[in-house]
DNA sequence: TGCTAATAGTTAGTATGACAAATAAAAAAT
DNA sequence: ATTTTTTATTTGTCATACTAACTATTAGCA
């Protein structure tokens, strides 16, 4: 197995993920979600796991700290998350959704699933688990 | 093929090639290679097709021209690139590297494709080519 | 206890990415 | 030939990454 071979797949990789976070941007826009992709996944993350602190929150959205901390403050700025003073820890915040957040969520996720298919057409289930597959042994592959 | 269960390869996708391009980008600092991931890319393309119109290198590419302008200011800057005056288009430039450009590319090319392999430990070539499959079907079914 | 190290979060700087608008020059249309 | 449209590039703005430096706080350890 050469290098050459191997060549490219960064570059598609890179492209592909952005074609993906692009379409979905461009029918977010469109559709007047008034979320970014990237704030998008955090609130989904905050639906999941009510009350979690920006650290955690960070790793489950592999965001690091500095990133986390933008979208948590545009967030809050648009009233769809709140950040709370850790009881233990003074340091920390536990963000959590508000009404509105709540809200938006239950609105657009339908949307956005119908937007995420549209990737899939023409492929099968197979098709996903071995991107899936692949994409984690990279991952993998990659730990520091 | 229910919806659920697609849920995440927008996050996967993202999260992976950040990992990619965080991975090698790391690799160039620590080696003194004096440049980024992305103008990595650019002088590779300005090796395969020397004197490209900016234009055209950002087709090549996967950059819209603004992205591709400030690359370019970046490398001019660094004295890797030049831009000349297109002959018969005077809104154009042509781009082309610079004796500097030529001598950083042949340092650095076999370091990059090492980098590179790295991802596809205990990968197969037979994966590479769903990969590459797989993306490219993704990257279509989104065409805009 | 008191010093030191680690941790949570923020801020600043640089690079990239998407998009819109501006500018200048070429091509097309009348 | 002049006006209109298109095209190539640049500039501006906002959002996202990554690094490093900084603050405040907590934890670890002599």
């Amino acid at each position: 197995m050469t290098n050459k071979k191997f060549d490219s797949y960064s570059y598609l990789l890179d492209r592909t993920a952005r074609r993906v976070k692009g379409y979905a941007q461009q029918k977010f826009a469109s559709g007047d979600f008034d979320v970014t992709v990237d704030q998008w996944l955090i609130l989904k993350s905050l639906d999941n796991d009510k009350y979690l602190k920006q650290k955690e929150l960070a790793e489950i959205t592999g965001k690091d700290n500095p990133t986390l901390t933008r979208i948590i403050d545009l967030l809050c700025k648009k009233g769809l998350t709140e950040r709370v003073t850790h009881k233990d820890d003074r340091r920390s915040f536990t963000v959590h959704l508000t009404a509105a957040g709540t809200t938006k969520l239950t609105e657009l996720s339908p949307k956005v699933n119908e937007i995420r298919m549209k990737a899939w057409e023409n492929l099968s289930e197979q098709d996903y688990e071995q991107l899936k597959t692949i994409l984690n042994k990279i991952y993998q592959n990659l730990e520091s």
